[in-house]
RNA sequence: GCUGGCGUAGCUCAGCCGGUAGAGCAGCUGAUUUGUAAUCAGCAGGCCGGAGGUUCAAAUCCUCUCGCCAGCUCCA
């Protein structure tokens, strides 16, 4: 069966339920979603409230029982003008979107008529296991200038097992939160003095210079050396790269000595003028640049959240300056790098696009189109499939995006690599050919998990906070049963320290059954348990927190074992 | 930014058709010295996000403001 048709048809069972509640409910747009499907709807003078939705339900069930036909029937665009005449957004559609159509497509059922382009499910008993699932605010074709709406969601699935499978992935993301994670495990906060500014706490930044680390690594071995350029540069510099006019509203600005500035909310323009610094040679290129570097956009206050957005970040941002025919050969080397890097992070189901040239852009069509097949041939070339997705490009050219699939199936947008040949030229850059000519290099940017914030949070999640040994801010805590192995814990303690692994101390003056519990809550991977035991057998006694147990090792034989899985940057905790 | 909801102890929350605040956990103190996810008892802790207003009286009602949450829109 057609889930799709199943979830619209949903729609419109809803539509009509609403209807009988609301005799006058004006209907705008009632599409089906990933999950199940939505109506935006205005109730003339009143609102639906959460109260509404059993009953909507209740209602939908009867006309499903029903099992009444859905007709489909082509009508001439004047006689739907006449039929939808208490419709007014049904009118405007016929008189927007579909005014050069002759005739129009319309479905009806139970006497419900609405104008829609189908396909439906044969009848409404069709319908597999929906849900209401929340009321939500909109607006009419999506601009706040417009009449507001509300957004009536439903889910649907085939069957009830889906269905239920689906509320239970709802209820684990929800467990799995990064903001409460965050909380928990003391990783960071944010403070209403700086609404959406990230406050590392030491742990979390523990774990952020291990991410940063990893990631140097991987732009270490693609042959990048790394930059820093400054976060407030003169706002000439952004009038000529572009990003005043495109973004100045999302910009953060200051002056000094009567001087406008702004605080970089991109990184290339830095990296452009380090690269203008000198004249370089074709030998020289690719000349590859990057920088963990940290910007502030100022986002919409409706959008923060969490990690997830932000109004400052760091971005692994690489800038790679080349020659058109380097292109392929760079982009097949950061693709090789990403799948990677995001296997080492557990995600291996990864999905490429090609985004194309949005209606806000610069350049010309000629380098748009260039840049378009570059990229579709790098990826063909390497053996790459991917897919579309039309006008979501960069403003200034087209992209590669990578998105991932996390344990919950949910997809997440990380790394890009994008073509750019405008801001060469609007920047004047330049190199010597062989020809002994200036050329205007291409300039690649690219960035493998976006942004270190939200790549954090995205991983917690996917983690569920259980952080693999190589990131964990604390690898492991020893834990004393009674205060008198409290001085052998110390010493043990220093030694692991010495060796270079994040160890702390329980000394609370708690029972061992309580300590061993923190740590589980703080996800600690290794609890080593001291008592007199241990003490007297110079061995250790190591509870994963996976709860196995492996007992009577020597300190020799857990630090190589520990450092084993570390250097692996193993998801497990032991080795086979 | 827009629509709707929310803001009470360090944390999670109760109290809210008005009569100046409560629980659990965490913290502190004392007792207990304990073998793989919570020992017991006591103590302390809050200008109820902020500013105005209504009222004899405001955590509770109203206005504004800041922040958070769910969406919308946006994302270089």
């Amino acid at each position: 069966m057609d889930i799709k048709a199943m979830r619209h048809s949903a729609a419109h069972i809803m539509a009509e339920a609403i209807k009988e509640l609301h005799p006058n409910a004006q209907f705008a747009f009632g599409p089906e979603t990933q999950n199940g499907f939505y109506y935006d709807v205005e109730i003339p003078g009143g609102s639906l409230t959460n109260e509404d939705l059993p009953k909507i339900e209740k209602i939908m069930k009867k006309i499903i029982k029903s099992k009444t036909p859905f007709h489909h029937r082509d009508v001439p665009r004047d006689e739907a003008l006449e039929l939808f005449k208490d419709q007014k957004y049904k009118v405007k559609t016929l008189n927007s979107l579909l005014k050069d159509e002759q005739s129009v497509s319309v479905y009806t059922q139970n006497g419900f008529v609405d104008l829609c382009r189908g396909p439906h499910v044969e009848n409404t008993g069709n319908i597999g296991a929906f849900a209401m699932d929340k009321i939500a605010g909109a607006y009419w074709l999506g601009n706040a200038e417009n009449e507001p709406l509300q957004r009536i969601y439903g889910i649907c699935f085939a069957t009830k097992e889906e269905l239920k499978e689906y509320k239970k992935l709802l209820e684990e993301a929800k467990k799995r939160d990064h903001r409460v994670t965050g909380k928990k495990l003391d990783l960071f906060s944010f403070h209403d003095e700086g609404a959406g500014f990230v406050f590392w706490h030491p742990r979390g930044l523990t774990l952020f210079n291990l991410m940063v680390d990893f990631i140097r690594e991987g732009y270490r071995k693609l042959g990048a050396q790394e930059i820093r350029t400054p976060e407030i540069l003169s706002e000439e510099l952004w009038h000529r790269s572009g990003h005043y006019e495109n973004f100045k509203d999302d910009m953060y600005f200051t002056e000094a000595d009567e001087r406008r500035y702004a605080i970089k909310p991109m990184n290339c323009p830095g990296s452009i003028l380090i690269y203008k610094e000198k004249l370089y040679s074709y030998r020289d290129l690719p000349l590859r640049l990057m920088e963990m570097g940290h910007v502030h956009r100022f986002e919409l206050s409706g959008v923060l959240h969490g990690l997830f957005r932000v109004r400052a970040f760091t971005q692994d941002d690489g800038h790679i300056y080349c020659m058109p025919e380097q292109i392929e050969e760079e982009i097949k080397r950061f693709v090789e790098s990403v799948f990677y890097t995001y296997s080492i992070f557990g995600f291996d189901d990864v999905s490429v696009f090609i985004a194309t040239r949005p209606d806000q852009s610069i350049g010309s069509d000629e380098e748009w189109e260039n840049a378009t097949v570059a990229l579709k041939n790098a990826l063909e070339k390497n053996g790459v499939e991917y897919g579309i997705k039309e006008g979501e490009g960069a403003f200034y050219g087209p992209k590669i995006e990578f998105n991932v699939k996390d344990c919950l199936k949910r997809n997440w947008q990380l790394g890009t690599i994008q073509v750019d040949f405008s801001m060469p030229r609007r920047f004047d850059l330049e190199y010597v050919g062989s020809d002994s000519a200036r050329h205007a290099p291409v300039l690649l940017h690219r960035a493998i998990l976006g942004s270190l914030e939200r790549f954090i949070g995205i991983y917690l999640e996917h983690v569920a906070g259980a952080l693999p040994a190589w990131l964990a801010p604390v690898q492991a805590v020893v834990i004393t049963i009674a205060e008198g192995q409290n001085e052998y814990a110390r010493k043990l303690s220093e030694k692991l320290v010495g060796k270079g692994l994040r160890v702390e101390t329980d000394f609370s003056p708690e029972r061992m059954n309580k300590k061993i519990r923190n740590a589980q809550l703080q996800k600690i991977p290794y609890m080593i348990i001291l008592g007199e035991k241990e003490v007297m057998d110079k061995n250790l006694s190591v509870r994963l927190r996976t709860g196995e147990n492996i007992n009577g090792i020597t300190v020799e034989e857990f630090v190589d074992s520990v450092k084993e899985i570390i250097k692996n940057r193993s998801d497990t905790l032991w080795p086979e």
